[in-house]
DNA sequence: GTTGGCACTCTCAAGGGGAGAGTGCCAGCG
DNA sequence: CGCTGGCACTCTCCCCTTGAGAGTGCCAAC
């Protein structure tokens, strides 16, 4: 008895479920009395702090301070998070809701990662961080040559992927507007359908196009790596929950995190590589500056390139049910549009 | 004597000057004792408390209890402003690294207005917001449209003013990929150089051909509308100042201003229509939210429509000739830029 | 006009109860 | 044997007081 392999008894069980979910709710320590009344449970105050004691044995509860109520561990947590909780959807309102938003706020690509993030912040009072699928490798649909003067150009490219890049271009050698367009055109042929290595290949007329090209295929190569505007919402939310109140510090560590776009570093690649959804809690996670935060995890996209996930953060104290059940929900969502938009083929 | 019309005598000035400094560097009441002691002054202390006093009865100064040092009012730093901290320009040296910055790192020109506010944010350690100017019409230059499946497709638009603009269509009739090909091939010399309201003009062969270009009208008005993309960095360095660590409300106010995007909205359009740069101290602001705060804004590009602007925000307790020194250079710079790209006309 | 001196005011930090909240344990009860 | 009421114990939190320290405002003298 109180081994820490025992299977706890049903009662228990549902003690410490009702810990945490009125912990979650109250950000409160809970003490035994208001269980039984709140709860209206057939025992006595008393018989519910032996319980309690025996989960704090067990490393399932804590303790603030002698004359404080119980508090969840991290272990506490992991075990709500695992067998307690049950499988939660979202309300089917909400998922139209949701849903409606995106297709008719949002027909613009570009804007889906943001606005799941802005939703999910809003709903849950978390920190919420969406990153788009990275493309492995950008091939070209269209190249656009615009003159701004004899030695200067902005190229404009679309790519396969569906993103658009712009960059200027300096030309070696002076380069009147119809010859740029001319060169456009001649390029177009040679470069469409490829990517980064194979327009390193491609031959070039003069020096002007021999630029073009060198930046095209630099440029092929620079939005692939950068970790590509991952959209960030929510800060306001999080930074307003009781547990950081007491601790400026956290706060501002946070803020900065945010404020310097960190944050998407601290989203475990593992987690993300793995494929399902992921909870982290406390010491699960990768950074000490999450130290008291946990964070749900869903990929989604693997298909298109290096994965995108729906991530939220948030303090230990989150609401896990509905975290989760948003975070699958968006995720999922997320996958179907990408889906409609480019095929299911990469 | 004592009239506030009357003009400060020179040894008044320079005392208001040197705790305003001194303020704004300790963030500190400063004392006379404290004044005599560290600026060396050929006075005592008792001389500067009756200046101070003076300062303080024709309103530069005021007292947060009796027993503290002097704290500039708003209209102290007004003065301050206007006739006392003079011209300072940025730092030959600093200059060079910005530039540096913007010509090596980012000729993609959509991060131009991002890499100025992280810049500015990084340097002040305040809160900078960077618009780009607004065009108050897009004009076509490439119309592109990628067929998703028979009844969806991806229209790109490459807009004379060097943005680029995605965005799903749904199709009311079946259409295949060849078709939707021949279809943008064909719309793209009817819409070339067209705004929204000529493309409206367009007559259409089919329904396809219709709903390609009522979307096409509709994103051309909408994105001209959006107050499109400010950059907004720096939320770190301005909530760790010190005023904001009294009171936890203030920042929360504040970060979440930043986390929805509003804070753009405080900017006052009248201060950038203007054209000078200007600097808004305390109730000089429209919104109570930044009471205790101050804003310099420096419009830039209004050759290209509704201008776009650089603004740094912070407590009134900034260090004003730096802030003004930054502001005006980057918006000089991006005004520069803006005419290397665009070449001076709209 | 300037100065030293001095009384006065106000903040801030530290210390001391007292009330309140909860627990841990125990002895008794079904 | 498990459950319960009772009770002592501990710890936090808030309020109050107190004393030290910081600066000012004013005055009388230079």
């Amino acid at each position: 008895m109180g081994s820490s392999a025992m299977a706890l008894s049903d009662r228990r069980e549902s003690i410490l479920q009702i810990v945490i979910q009125d912990y979650i709710e109250t950000a409160t320590p809970v003490a035994s009395r208001h269980v039984v009344e709140r709860y209206a449970l057939p025992t006595s105050a008393a018989t519910i702090r032996h319980e309690m004691r025996l989960l704090e044995s067990e490393g399932y509860l804590t303790h603030p301070h002698t004359s404080a109520g119980r508090v969840p561990s991290n272990r506490g947590y992991r075990h709500f998070v695992q067998s307690l909780m049950g499988h939660a959807e979202l309300g089917v309102a909400e998922q139209a809701t949701v849903r409606h938003q995106f297709f008719q706020a949002a027909p613009a690509v570009d804007e889906w990662a943001e606005l799941a993030a802005n939703v999910l912040a809003r709903s849950l009072g978390l920190l919420a961080v969406v990153a788009p699928p990275q493309p492995q490798r950008l091939r070209v649909r269209q190249l656009e040559l615009i003159s701004l003067n004899d030695l200067l150009a902005l190229m404009i490219v679309v790519v396969q992927e569906a993103r658009v890049i712009r960059q200027l271009t300096p030309l070696p050698a002076p380069c009147p507007p119809e010859q740029l367009d001319a060169m456009a055109h001649r390029l177009n042929s040679d470069v469409n359908g490829h990517d980064a290595d194979t327009v390193r290949t491609v031959p070039a007329a003069d020096a002007d196009e021999q630029a073009v090209l060198d930046t095209l295929a630099r440029v092929l190569d620079r939005d692939v790596e950068r970790s590509g505007a991952a959209s960030i919402a929510g800060l306001g939310g999080v930074v307003g929950q009781p547990e950081f109140h007491a601790e400026p510090e956290r706060s501002l560590q946070l803020i900065d995190l945010v404020d310097r776009q960190a944050i998407t570093e601290l989203v475990p690649s593992a987690a993300i590589e793995e494929g399902g959804l992921r909870v982290l809690i406390g010491e699960d996670n990768p950074s000490d500056l999450l130290q008291d935060c946990s964070l749900v995890v869903a990929p989604y996209g693997a298909a298109y390139g290096r994965a995108g996930y729906v991530a939220i953060i948030g303090p230990t104290r989150m609401n896990y049910s509905r975290s989760v059940a948003a975070a699958r929900f968006h995720s999922a969502l997320l996958q179907e549009m990408m889906d409609t938009v480019y095929g299911g083929a990469a």
